[in-house]
DNA sequence: TCCTTTATTGACCGATCGGTCCTAAATTAG
DNA sequence: CTAATTTAGGACCGATCGGTCAATAAAGGA
């Protein structure tokens, strides 16, 4: 079933991985709109057909990171393969793995977001807070299931901490800190929540 | 004993703020010419001839929140009045209050820096680690006061610990957190390491 | 007083910004 | 086939960007 009309020849999909890419990387306004024709070979009338506006394109980049990068890390925090605070760890690694293995340093896009654009722009900010609060629930379940028990109250302060100190280590990533000493301060903080 | 030539009409110091305030709420890139000229009220060659150019704006700009923010922060951290781990608490407190009593939801300038600048500028970058490297050095004497015959390892471990909550607090503050939040979150951190 | 030095002002610069529009090409429906 | 619809390519738009320059004003030293 194809709509009427010349077929789009590009993916949509791959398209806007590369156009998160770029906002990952360089924030809001120092990415131009030279920069995604360049990165992904298309023409501005393309883009603009496709996707509004660049503020529309960042907004959907930063829910598309939403589908991939957060998505993905709560099915860690769910993983059935790992023991609850495994996987708390593994959460809490997975920047820090980013780096060791790919000199990765674009720290977590929501985070850079908030710095960038979150003050400025209150979708911004709508997308931003339910990415965060998607990552802490899972975090507070698999809290709640490594300490069966425990007071809600404390379940939900800790996941808070455990989830204010993923966007530390994002952000201390982003520095220019070796892995090792992420990795470190990630070892004394499921510590502390243990 | 003053230079020859026309005296400058303006406090150096003072329009540095004015700049710094512009660039920690909005960003490098977000921060226009003409932003800067408005609120300092200044023409764009006054700027230009006291400052040379945006860039070096910006860097003077990090530099003096290092001289004001960052030196506030670490002599909290050494404040005789207060035991040890007070001084930690009063640290993580500072941008929680501030959230509280002005709606102030800057986040912190170095860390706004580092998912802004330090990937583009290296020059940025080096202040960024300088900036913090302080703040951990302060914490670290803290905890080592606090805990004393604990191996220095630890005490580093700790203080880097320490330092990643600061910046997710920031960070979460910008999302919109309630200061409460960020509360029960800074003094579960501050069990953590006690 | 006049010369030198520096600061201020506002006009001005080319480049780039995000965004639009028009034409040609590619497709489906009839 | 034609008509309708949608995309692709690129010229084009006004606005704004960071940055410079020349003219003027205000100070000190001689």
């Amino acid at each position: 079933m194809q709509q009427p009309g010349r077929p789009r020849e590009f993916d949509l999909d791959e398209t806007l991985s590369k156009i998160m890419q770029l906002f990952w990387e360089h924030g809001y306004e120092a990415t131009g709109l030279s920069d995604i024709m360049a990165e992904t070979g298309l023409g501005k009338a393309s883009l603009y057909s496709a996707f509004g506006s660049k503020q529309s394109m960042y907004l959907k980049a930063l829910a598309h990171y939403e589908k991939l990068v957060v998505d993905a890390a709560v099915s860690v925090l769910r993983s059935p393969d790992l023991s609850p605070l495994d996987r708390i760890d593994a959460f809490l690694s997975s920047p820090i793995i980013a780096v060791r293995d790919h000199k990765d340093r674009l720290g977590c896009f929501l985070c850079n977001a908030a710095a960038d654009r979150a003050s400025l722009d209150e979708e911004t900010g709508v997308l931003v807070r339910r990415g965060y609060e998607k990552m802490r629930t899972a975090i507070a379940k698999s809290l709640a299931e490594a300490f069966p028990g425990t007071h809600s109250d404390i379940i939900d302060v800790r996941s808070q901490l455990v989830l204010t100190v993923y966007s530390g280590l994002r952000v201390m990533s982003r520095t220019g800190l070796s892995h090792e000493t992420l990795a470190l301060a990630k070892d004394e903080a499921i510590r502390a929540v243990s």
